[in-house]
DNA sequence: TTGACATCGTTGCACATGCAACAATAATGA
DNA sequence: TCATTATTGTTGCATGTGCAACGATGTCAA
């Protein structure tokens, strides 16, 4: 086998783009993990209730966020349990169930999204110059479409 | 609630970095899942084991991929399953396991690395002048010690 | 030599996750 | 109206995953 035949993983942008979301993920997952116990579903469940400010279906956050129905569900019924979260049936359309946060799940986000937009800073200071193209690429391969019919 | 306090989860690096992350990984596994039957973790396993040419413990896959012992243990037993690898104990230090592709496995591989270099080549063409920027936010996320004493 | 400690890989167990099937409700159209 | 189809959210089940404990082997120093 030559060299040009080694395939190095290390080059390879998946591979890097799941070490690197699994890094920055955990380094603040283990901040809100341990002094909150909530996962990285039911932080983005609560995220997007928090700006929808309530009153928001599964099917709408399934629209925003990269969970599925079923994962939005159990994350749901769990929230709700710990008292975050209230679930209640539409009453224009009786097969959507609208969210909404408690006041202790308000709460909790206002000890929350602060631990999170620290976060962020940090790691734009951390990428300096590098973050704007980090950004742009981002942007790319995230916009709708993305898969182009190749 | 102010707009300014209203938190944009589509412009948190973490959850960027996540989404991209996932489907960038998916686009290429449903190849090799539905074409090989090959799962993630079992793809860098396989990867690892051909470019070092066999003759690699489960430490020194964990020293290089983003798996965790455990994995590589239950990946490398599937894969040996499925007479893609070998197992054999090492004779210069017993606790360490040799492990190491068959014919087999060198075969799927042919097949699968020409998948996977396509693959990267058409992200960097989706990307285009922004996969430089990609690279070097990327570099600065993944190398050692990325989490600074701050 | 021997005892304490370190390292390597595996595994039991509890929990999380993915898929597909499902019940309940709504929308559509003959 | 009523039958058919679509949508929403939940759940049973099989599989995957994370953690901590473990046995086996190696290392090192008294």
């Amino acid at each position: 086998m030559t060299d040009a035949d080694v395939f190095d993983l290390d080059r390879f942008t998946p591979y890097r783009l799941a070490v690197a979301a699994k890094r920055t993920s955990e380094e603040l997952a283990i901040q809100y993990r341990t002094r909150f116990g909530i996962s990285i579903p039911e932080w983005r469940v609560l995220v997007h209730l928090e700006s929808a400010g309530g009153d928001i279906s599964v099917r709408d956050i399934e629209a925003r966020v990269a969970l599925e129905k079923y994962e939005i569900s159990r994350t749901a019924s769990r929230l709700e349990e710990r008292g975050l979260v209230t679930k209640s049936a539409s009453t224009t359309d009786r097969r959507l169930i609208r969210l909404a946060l408690t006041t202790e799940g308000r709460a909790l986000m206002a000890d929350l999204l602060p631990l999170a937009r620290a976060y962020q800073e940090k790691i734009e200071k951390r990428l300096g110059a590098a973050f704007e193209g980090l950004e742009a690429a981002l942007d790319q391969l995230l916009k709708e479409g993305a898969n182009p019919a190749d």
